[in-house]
DNA sequence: CGCGCTGTTGAAACTTGTCAAAGTTTGTGG
DNA sequence: CCACAAACTTTGACAAGTTTCAACAGCGCG
């Protein structure tokens, strides 16, 4: 919690606030909109917010009016049961959209835990109604974004559902390859920014298990492993154990990617 | 496939559309609306359409333009995977909506699947959204539709993650329970509309698993099982599984519920 | 009436979880 | 800037839970 030089640095980025010449535009809840369209945006999205490594950008039972945009940094968002297990639901990166759990309750369902020292973009949901009223394109694309929200979450479940450990390993790794890639980062190689207990939560294993496949992989040279660095050296190969790795239940057409 | 007579019945059944004087309105999208907005949304939700049991509703690559609100019967979606494993992702009773997993990419990327005769009502998406522009309160119920969809893949999500198998079949059933009772049902008596094969799909078990799981809580005296016909004698018993039956990781704060 | 589909049950195999110990890294405070 | 403690990771051995394989029972449909 930075206590005093806060506000300067706020006020500082408020300048950058901004979406119109945010970089993540292309990323984010804007894509598409016309230029008057995005000043009108840009009025909507006027705050900016640091959220220190560990610390909750909100917590279940929180209550809920705004929508989030990572504006830099890594977040993961996780439920409890009554037993206090915990489930990583997901993990978040630069402009991608956070809090969507809250809209249905007001409500926040889930806790968002930053995993760096990060920025979100607070989007207040009524005014965000409201424009989305107003701006056909931004209707539509939050629509989709939601949308998209739901299918992310069938990949998880197919994942938990059906793979094994190192399946899910594999399927992990480059979904988050692809995303890096996505966002101009190398494909290849990249910093983990969260515990090997919270890959297992995210993947249904436990830690151990995680680390043992890590180990695997690296033995195989399918990547390397240094801790939280990861260099992945055989993308095909990684791809290749998420179908062939399965025991023997070949059936019927194939469809869906992973994730 | 009802060859001739479907369109007689499509007609006949024309009559009874309108949302305005449905009984599941409380249950279904249009809920909250005022009487001349619900008006408005009869116009939108114009036809009606039979699946027999084991038709599709929708495949995946569809491409999409509608959702759908069960009207009568039992769904379930589904994704495939590379190596042909099905994942059940979802199953859906009256009052409930389908496809939209659409939305995103205006292409299906589930398959949904009728698991009795049942029927839906089409909701023209496009419409759906300009209507949605103008009716505040359906804007907002749309919304909070999605948004509870979300929170219902987080619980699968922590079911598939961090349950064991009694836990999840409890849980199943509880879920299960309950949203019967929502719909003026019993919530100790019903009959399973899916394969075991489904639910072991949607729970991430194989059918084996299952069915000794139906055994054991048969003996233990939780429920009675006669092949899809449950009746539930100890809803509070089902409950304490969830909770009691891990081993030994009680940590924390206890929050979320369950499913 | 029999064939196929669905469900049940048992035994063995396999995967993952559990427990334990030791090694590594990171962060903090001197 | 180093030292130490705490947190995280790796690895092994063993246990437990779930899947696999197999055989059989029940129900429904042609």
């Amino acid at each position: 919690m930075p206590p005093i030089s806060a506000s300067d640095r706020v006020h500082l980025e408020l300048i950058k606030t901004a979406c119109s010449n945010c970089n993540l535009r292309e990323l984010c809840l804007p894509l598409g909109l016309k230029k008057e369209e995005l000043a009108k945006f840009d009025d909507l999205v006027s705050t900016r917010k640091r959220i220190m490594r560990g610390d909750h950008l909100y917590h279940t039972d929180q209550s809920f009016d705004s929508i989030y945009a990572v504006r830099s940094g890594f977040f993961k968002t996780c439920v409890l049961d009554e037993a206090g297990r915990e489930q990583v639901t997901g993990l978040h990166m630069t402009g991608e959209l956070l809090g969507l759990d809250g809209i249905s309750t007001e409500t926040h369902s889930c806790n968002a835990v930053a995993l760096v020292d990060s920025e979100v973009c607070t989007i207040p949901f009524s005014h965000l109604e409201d424009l989305s009223r107003e701006i056909h394109t931004l209707q539509k694309h939050f629509h989709k974004v939601m949308s998209r929200e739901i299918i992310r979450d069938h990949g998880v479940m197919l994942l938990l559902g059906t793979m094994r450990a190192e399946e899910r390993l594999a399927a992990f790794l480059l979904n988050l390859s692809q995303r890096f890639t996505a966002r101009g980062y190398s494909p290849a190689e990249f910093n983990l920014r969260m515990t090997r207990v919270e890959i297992g939560s995210y993947l249904g294993l436990k830690l151990e298990t995680v680390s043992r496949a890590f180990s695997h992989f690296q033995e195989s040279g399918l990547i390397e492993v240094q801790h939280k660095h990861i260099r992945i050296l055989d993308i095909p190969g990684l791809k290749k154990l998420m179908v062939h790795q399965q025991p023997h239940n070949v059936r019927k057409s194939c469809r869906r990617g992973f994730l």
